[in-house]
DNA sequence: TATTCCTGCCAC
DNA sequence: AAACGTGGCAGGAATA
């Protein structure tokens, strides 16, 4: 079709005709009046919000604003925005009555008691059992359950019992129907599904309610079926692969928590939605897994069943020692003060030259960089402390100053003052939100509403203490990744190693600083040496596809000597080598790797994708731009590859061992899990632990998950009172 | 004024 | 040319 509509030049004689009659005090129609805004700059989302309120005029929905119609105003884009909040408002209504009106017959509000015991009576009788709560929020310590989801599978119905709704109609009492509820989650041989089934056991377990049968979690399935999703929302994933339009609760009640919708059937048809969709998701999931069945089986055994670990450990949550961190944060408080006004003093007046109305900020690395580059009379790329600050330090006393001031200003404003203000009122007690697929690869991530507890430096660590009468052992996995990477590869020189109980790091440390291996392993008090951690981020790195001139930088060597070291590295290590290309050949084929005998997939489609020959010194042409960016995302999916399999079947030890240790822990009297980071557990015992007790734990760790027939397990246990004070354990039994 | 993006940095 | 993987968070800067 060749029929060209608003050509530019008819824009602009739209324009002009609207410029005139504007000029001419004429009226311009409403159609006219849109245009003209269209014409005006608009960021998208305007636009959008711009046709939206258009089409709701067309549509009689809204009309404009009465103020502006009596004095005779112009439509402007500013009363388009205010409309637009109008609009949506309007819409919010449509969809909820839309809602209402489709309402199911199998959906039941039950208010009654009468009902609510046929209810009772149905669900006892379930093999399947979906479950959601309603809350006041996502405060899983303190929010309150306003309402119960439980859908029956067996006989197809879908109930809501609201129980804190904010309405004149009548409901039945809380604390009644949860008593009534209860039995229905104890069942046995019953499979009960929620999507992020976790948050929904927090609240129960307040409400003294135990899940008794076997967990299946939609929103965890999810995130084996396709670790790339946008988002892992029910809604988004009913519109998306359902494609049952779904709206989010947001779209359709704002920022308010469910209790206060006080018309009861809207809450009805809102929330009984929520188990009918969560149980055709699961039934989604079913079909394609069973194409799958390894992943299945891994879903099953670990995934499902670590998630009522995940709610126990989280619920031990941490003692925080505020006496500690008040005394602590003091002390940083004023070494901070102090290099702060040092700092000022040399960068104010330097500021003043350079942006003379502005007010100087240290913390600003805009305005940092501006005047450490006069400072130093160098041309600074960032204020990056290892890559930039580090080197220009030797030369510059301001420098060192600086480097230690955002140290301590990154430990006492992320870590020291902000601990404290996180803990709960719920137990005094701080407590962290594990997300068990967090990662791409399966690991754990952790943070949101609670503490991020995988990234908490020894500063930190300070101030976690164990309980009165506790003691906190920490177990790690010995060189989890590499003996991994030893299994997986069958490099003979590494198993070998592991099998006579050489650290593998250290005999490279040994090697390359061409000293004792004694002398690189460990230092007196028994922690890992500088050159041996050295070693780990380096074999790791380059294991990673870290490039030459990286490793240069990071060993503070030449490029050859980097060269070198990295090709000795593989050249020792044949099978190895071998091993990351056939990972990364089968990435470029499948797309896809597969981790610890096929349990789970890392999906990288970029690794299929062909990257383009770029002629050098074509970086400046804006199409080689473009290539560029792609050749970067698929070396990196390449990269990620090999990264993918070792790390991702690490945490799957991780997970198969956490499992494990917490069912020892049920057996025992005061033993809970405490918290994972990756390649360790810490487990909170009574400080009357025994040896032989002490030797679960070893056992527990070692053949909890083993690599195979070739590759053992080692762990090293850890003794303390603070997070940060380790005993061995050596240490530990002989001080008493 | 509130939200989102960017820079930098902590952990394994 | 860029070249180390997985995360989360604080504070400043930019945007709406």
């Amino acid at each position: 079709m060749n029929v060209r509509l608003n050509t530019n030049d008819n824009k602009s004689a739209l324009t002009s005709a609207i410029e005139n009659r504007k000029k001419e005090g004429v009226g311009e129609s409403i159609s006219d009046a849109f245009n003209r805004i269209y014409e005006m700059k608009n960021t998208e989302p305007d636009l959008r919000k711009i046709k939206a309120v258009q089409d709701a005029m067309n549509d009689g929905l809204i009309g404009r604003e009465q103020s502006s119609v009596e004095k005779g105003k112009k439509l402007t884009k500013a009363e388009v925005m205010r409309l637009y909040t109008q609009v949506q408002e309007v819409e919010r209504k449509r969809l909820l009555e839309k809602m209402v009106e489709e309402t199911p017959d199998n959906y039941e509000l039950v208010t009654t008691e009468d009902h609510l015991q046929s209810a009772v009576n149905t669900l006892l009788e379930s093999s399947i059992i979906v479950f959601d709560v309603e809350t006041e929020g996502t405060d899983v310590w303190h929010d309150r359950i306003v309402g119960y989801v439980m859908s029956t599978i067996d006989s197809d119905k879908h109930y809501y019992i609201p129980t804190r709704h904010k309405t004149e109609e009548s409901q039945l009492e809380h604390d009644l129907v949860t008593d009534k509820l209860r039995p229905t989650f104890e069942l046995e041989d019953t499979l009960y599904i929620a999507h992020n089934a976790k948050f929904d056991l927090h609240m129960l377990d307040r409400n003294n309610v135990e899940v008794k049968g076997r967990l299946w979690d939609t929103m965890e399935a999810m995130r084996l079926l396709n670790e790339n999703e946008d988002s892992y929302a029910l809604k988004v994933l009913a519109t998306k692969y359902l494609k049952i339009k779904s709206y989010k609760y947001g779209d359709l009640f704002g920022q308010v928590g469910f209790e206060e919708v006080s018309d009861l059937t809207t809450a009805l048809s809102y929330a009984a939605k929520d188990g009918d969709l969560t149980y055709k998701l699961y039934d989604f999931q079913m079909k394609h897994l069973s194409k799958m069945p390894s992943v299945l089986e891994y879903i099953t055994e670990v995934e499902m069943p670590l998630i009522k670990v995940i709610v126990e450990m989280e619920k031990t949550g941490f003692v925080i020692d505020e006496k500690y961190a008040e005394q602590y944060g003091k002390e940083l408080n004023e070494e901070i003060e102090q290099l702060h006004s040092e700092l000022n003093e040399v960068f104010v007046p330097l500021f003043k030259t350079i942006e003379p109305d502005k007010e100087f900020n240290v913390n600003s690395s805009t305005q940092l960089k501006k005047v450490l580059s006069k400072y130093t009379g160098k041309n600074l790329p960032n204020t990056d402390a290892k890559k930039t600050l580090k080197p220009l330090s030797k030369e510059f006393e301001i420098v060192r100053k600086l480097l230690r001031y955002k140290e301590l200003v990154k430990l006492y404003s992320t870590y020291i003052t902000t601990l404290p203000k996180k803990i709960t009122e719920y137990d005094g007690k701080l407590h962290a939100n594990f997300n068990q697929n967090g990662a791409a690869t399966g690991r754990f991530s952790s943070g949101g509403g609670g503490i991020n507890l995988q990234n908490q430096p020894d500063g930190a660590r300070a101030l976690f203490v164990a309980p009165e009468g506790k003691i906190l052992v920490g177990a790690d996995f010995k060189a989890q990744e590499i003996r991994c990477v030893a299994y997986l590869s069958e490099e003979p020189s590494l198993i070998h190693a592991f099998e006579v109980g050489q650290d593998p790091y250290a005999t490279m440390a040994s090697n390359f600083y061409n000293r004792p291996y004694e002398e690189v392993y460990k230092n007196e008090d028994g922690s890992d040496t500088k050159e041996r951690k050295e070693m780990k981020v380096v074999w790791l790195a380059t294991l990673y596809g870290m490039s030459v001139p990286s490793l240069a930088e990071m060993l503070g060597v030449d490029k050859n000597k980097a060269k070198d070291f990295q090709e000795d590295l593989f050249e020792s290590m044949p099978k190895l080598k071998g091993w990351i290309d056939d990972t990364k050949n089968f990435a470029i084929k499948h797309g896809f790797v597969w981790l610890d005998n096929k349990q789970r997939k890392r999906r990288l489609p970029k690794a299929k994708e062909r990257t383009y020959h770029i002629p050098y010194g074509k970086y400046y042409d804006d199409e080689f731009k473009k290539q560029r960016l792609h050749n970067s995302e698929v070396n990196r999916s390449l990269r990620q590859a090999p990264n993918a399999v070792v790390q991702g079947s690490s945490a799957i030890q991780t997970k198969v061992t956490l499992i494990k240790m917490y069912e020892e822990c049920k057996k025992r009297e005061g033993w809970r899990l405490w918290c994972t980071v990756h390649d360790e557990l810490i487990v909170e015992v009574p400080e009357d632990i025994t040896k032989e007790e002490v030797d679960v734990i070893r056992s527990v760790m070692v053949d909890g998950y083993p690599w195979g027939e070739t590759v053992p397990n080692g762990t090293d246990l850890e003794f303390m009172y603070r997070w940060s004070e380790k005993y061995s354990e050596e240490d530990w039994f002989t001080r008493k």
